[in-house]
DNA sequence: AAATATCCTAGTAATATCATAGGAATATTA
DNA sequence: TAATATTCCTATGATATTACTAGGATATTT
């Protein structure tokens, strides 16, 4: 039941990038260092997202990464599944069939509201709303 | 994010024993062969069940288990902490303190929401009712 | 006494997590 | 062109968790 820290950085690695789209490119090690988080373990959390598509790379000196997405359209539940697998708190495979009776109303009444609620939250948020808020001259910033 | 076989088959145990509250006391074996889970497996699961207080143990022949507790009073979302550990998807401890702006940009919209959502559909579920819903005689059976 | 259960502890194979590390490939800059 | 900065790819490892299996002690009933 826990979101581990390949998903928990690359969101930060997302939002760090969309703080500072307008410079070129960020070099992974400018967010380690803000994020204080294992450059080379930054990495791999990258080279995830930039298969999946959220952001661009580019080699070399004065290199680094983009984000590939308008932050509009980047949702975090999307970002999440990509980082952490299904957002699902139970495999949804075999549901039904070769279930007995308790199994499957537990799946009714605990796990399927479960899972619903959970992508009921992640899906409603977008890359945009978090740099909205995360950005100090924001009107709604709602969190200490 | 997810609900390992300790929590899972730690409620089907529940249920399984609320359904034969009728009978002085239930046997492992019984539930194990009942629900396809090894009997061994499920005696460690139970041992938790007993330390927290939810099921009472009689040793010997015609020994077993019974629940310990009126499934009015069992609420799915306190023996899942009991199973599975807090059910929060980061931990909490550290909240606030050190963290940065976009740390504490996704507690607040990610993480608590999660957090709240996830309490609130596990602790709203009482063992009765599901006990109620399993039930064939029950009128709402809402699932397939 | 024999049978039936729970109780307690330990071991174990497989997998995941959270990195660290080496070095190749590529682009910029001096 | 050479040095530098950066991503890219692969491998390794330490630690923890999961889902069991197993042995044997303990308690109760028949």
């Amino acid at each position: 039941m826990k979101i581990s820290t390949r998903g928990r950085y690359g969101i930060r690695l997302l939002i760090d990038l969309g703080e500072h789209q307008s410079e070129n490119h960020v070099p992974l090690s400018a967010i380690a260092e803000r994020q204080k988080i294992s450059a080379r373990y930054l990495e791999q959390v990258a080279v995830i997202l930039r298969r999946a598509g959220y952001i661009r790379s580019v080699k070399g000196a004065s290199g680094g990464y983009t984000l590939a997405m308008n932050p509009v359209d980047i949702i975090i539940g999307d970002a999440l599944r990509v980082l952490e697998g299904d957002m699902l708190v139970v495999d949804d495979l075999r549901a039904g069939e070769s279930e007995n009776k308790i199994q499957r109303c537990i799946r009714a009444m605990v796990y399927k509201p479960l899972n619903e609620r959970i992508s009921g939250v992640v899906d409603s948020i977008s890359l945009s709303s978090m740099l909205g808020t995360v950005d100090p001259d924001s009107s709604y910033m709602y969190f200490i």
